[in-house]
DNA sequence: AATGAATGAGACTTCATTCAT
DNA sequence: GATGAATGAAGTCTCATTCAT
């Protein structure tokens, strides 16, 4: 639910469809490959349209980082109800997380622009918790209702704690993300933690 | 420990040391206000010396950026004899690990660098691990030999969760790096947690 | 009389005059506001027509800017019979040269067009002295025959001596112009001035 | 007495003095062939040095522009005491509105400078005045006492004039700009000019 | 050893103009 | 005829790095 892409939805000409995701699908890879700050020009390149349109569409940097991290997280919401009609609530729940995690540690760039301290970004937190958090919130009462985990989990603590731990680090030992999910996990299951973990943020 | 400042100790004039002193401390400043990647000009003004100094010291921007986190790291891990001599065992590893908590929130310029994809910050989390795992290490053993918390604990992963879990994010609830913390001790109780985290990281 | 506005007279659909017309208007308005180089889109934007309207009527920058000048030059010529035919000769004249310094005045385009150098604008002072040129003249030679005036004066050079001394220049004094002007109509009845007014420009 | 020349005239290097100089040069002669808005580039490559540093001692257009335009009005000024000293006080007037005309007349930038609108040179039209006022006033008053012209004459009133009627303009006729300042000088012995003139500017 | 002026590659951005719709 | 998306050349300006002083 990009704003870019989808402030005027209607009418937009074909070829200008076409490049807008022909750039977005550049930025992904370059991003991927470059990092954030790669040179537009690069992009334009692999996409195969002019420096201009990039601008059109696009007019600041951040715009087009947003606009390919979201793309990304609503990929990943619209993975949620798929798994839960498919898979016992327990499983669907692992699964889900297990899908949230490759998506954080294949993309750089999110980890990144959270942590750039750009005000482009401020808003980033908030989308990545609008839009994945009834997902999540939805797949953790499922699991609750059927005794899968117990009920009271912070949906929003768990997401956080999954983008930052799985957030991608030079060298890092390739399934230290999923053994802290999990540690994570089983710590709520802990009376101790859970009187920890329940402490709602005070703000 | 830095490999710059270290690299000749001998003979270094005692203008040239307080030239690289003023320096690490004017990019420490800069760091946290405009980021790793502020123009060198900046860092050169506030610490009252040319350009050229500054390359003279730093010849990469990387050489310069590790050195004041290494710094950093270097005061952290000094903490932790004094902690452990004037506290409780249990009670000196929670001190410290506020302590550690306390840094990496602090230094945005630490979560950066780590997920800058920099080859020259390559080296930056072996540093991290050889310079406090030894200091969380000794601090777990005496914990454990106290009985204030069970044995077996990997420092390694405790470190990093640390690092990631307590990086600063905008608009961040203050309080979310401790209750974080607190749970992941609070998992390395179980029974099952530590079935998980014992598992020795394979590389 | 424009060239680019009239050179196909015939058959102007009705939505292409109407364009046409507001493309002119938009024109004057943002050549007074941002300059004769304001951005084709500031223009086109405010006639609401697509750019594309703008090129197809005026497909050189130049082409607009005169159709525009010369669309005030031709309402300045025109003012001149009715000036005469309800007002003394000697009154007519100085109502005309109050109406040709508010109309320069007005116009920052029309100096910065004149001094731009762009030979594009070749032309305009040419057009400026064959429109304003010969109803200068049958106002002087009015003014003349009433004895309002001496006769032998220039029409060309008193032209162009008030489209500069009443160019607009910032923060100048407001009486300037019309001073200007009075100090030149002045000098013209003296007999030392008129023996130099008189030399007639060699081309 | 240029701002940006002298504002730290103490101990700047030789080389960048000769930097700036060569800038200056060159940036008269490009303004004079292809205008004020010429590319950087252009001045840059004629004076021989890169574009850093052009932009290290003019980080605006305008102050460059400024910067050339204030020398020669500098250089005009200077060229009074010397022409009073040399000649008859109403011959050093003359000469000396003489070498005012040429200096406007080639001059296109500052005829541009002028009337661009640009907030930059807001101040131009003062320094025009503060710098040649009282070089004209002292010529006008020796002229004067000497009894070649009447006193009471405005300098200001002068100074612009000239520098309106002077100003280039494409295909003009060479003699127009003498032969209107002829005009107007001879327009300040009338009686009548005298009372117009004479009424000082109420801003 | 320190300084800061000079350099120039290259990033960003704008906008005149074309042309598919 | 009208539209506005696309293009990409052209220009501005920054800043890491070098090197003369």
């Amino acid at each position: 639910m990009s704003d870019t892409t989808d402030r005027a939805p209607r009418r937009m000409r074909t070829d200008a469809r076409r490049n807008v995701d022909a750039l977005l699908e550049a930025a992904k890879t370059v991003f991927a490959t470059s990092g954030v700050d790669a040179p537009a020009k690069e992009i334009t390149d692999l996409a195969g349209v002019g420096v201009g349109t990039l601008y059109r569409h696009f007019p600041q940097r951040a715009d087009l980082i947003k606009a390919v991290i979201e793309r990304e997280i609503d990929a990943c919401a619209d993975a949620a109800p798929a798994l839960a009609a498919e898979h016992e609530p327990g499983e669907a729940l692992v699964l889900w997380l297990d899908r949230l995690t490759a998506f954080v540690a294949t993309k750089r760039g999110f980890a990144t622009a959270l942590h750039s301290g750009d005000p482009a970004f401020d808003g980033l937190p908030d989308f990545f918790l609008q839009r994945l958090g009834p997902a999540l919130e939805s797949l953790l009462a499922a699991a609750a209702a059927d005794g899968a985990i117990r009920p009271g989990t912070s949906a929003r603590d768990l997401l956080f704690a999954v983008a930052k731990l799985c957030a991608p680090m030079p060298d890092e030992d390739p399934g230290y993300g999923r053994r802290m999910v999990a540690l994570l996990v089983a710590g709520l299951r802990t009376t101790a933690a859970d009187q920890v973990s329940r402490t709602p943020p005070t703000r």
